[in-house]
DNA sequence: ATTAATTAAGACTTTTTTGTCCTAATTTAA
DNA sequence: TTAAATTAGGACAAAAAAGTCTTAATTAAT
């Protein structure tokens, strides 16, 4: 569904946000650690995180990755997913016709609308303060 | 969402069963300028539904592919999709964890199951012949 | 101002996916 | 039975995705 970039970037995300709660800032290592990602690989992707201005970085001493406390739940899983994947996930035709839409639809436009949509409302109406707030609890996990 | 080689396989399908309503064979040659695909590489992805039983070939003189006209209504996409993707997309951790289950959920695991589980129902709950009857009709359309 | 710590960036490698091409095996029709 | 037509399969090539490594640039703390 998503790529792995996408995944550990959600991965990462919630991460980071978790340890904003507290103004705790994390580093590529320990971030890829806990969310038992590829390291070099996971700092790229924060990398793009930053770009797109979706998590902050601090370099220097005491430095790392962090979001803006006031900005967790503003968050959705969409705008990490724009910014690794793009919105062919839950804009493109699931065929892979360019010109699929209501005019010329493919064979499976109108059922594969319905799946789609779902998933934009689903990532849409998610945001990170949630899903952080659901690790603090320990209701869910982010590795394995 | 699906691999290129499965939105290929879906299309060629597709194709094939509008086809042997009428009993014609296709070739890899004519299909893959019908649906608009690599001919050598769908050649491969209609050996591999063969191998799946979800298609049949004909070799030699007047030979080609073809679907059993009693089976197209019982096709089903899930089945074309489990041919060539597998199954990790409705089975799958959206992010990505081997352990996710609900025992020890990833953070999106409640809200991606639903959209997972749509996906499922959708594909297992479309079968060939509609699809094909609509090609057929000039409503949707398998190239572009 | 200096320095140590840290992110940013680019070049590179590996793996997977996508795609091509040639030949072998099969089989149907005549 | 033969020959032409056709699929099956393997080896290969190209492109994209995933992942690594080294160095440059920045910056915060002292």
């Amino acid at each position: 569904m998503f790529s792995k970039a996408c995944e550990y970037g959600i991965r990462a995300s919630i991460f980071i946000a978790l340890n904003s709660f507290g103004g705790r800032r994390v580093s590529p290592k320990e971030l890829a650690a806990e969310i038992d990602s590829p390291q070099a690989f996971t700092a790229k992707i924060l990398q793009a995180l930053v770009r797109h201005d979706v998590i902050q970085s601090v370099k220097g001493a005491y430095g790392g990755f962090e979001i803006d406390k006031n900005r967790i739940k503003t968050i959705k899983l969409s705008d990490i997913v724009d910014a690794i994947d793009g919105d062919n996930i839950y804009k493109g035709c699931g065929l892979g016709l360019k010109a699929c839409d209501e005019d010329r639809p493919c064979p499976m436009h109108d059922k594969f609308k319905v799946v789609r949509e779902e998933l934009k409302t689903m990532l849409e109406s998610t945001n990170l303060e949630t899903l952080a707030l659901d690790i603090k609890e320990g209701d869910t996990f982010l590795r394995r």
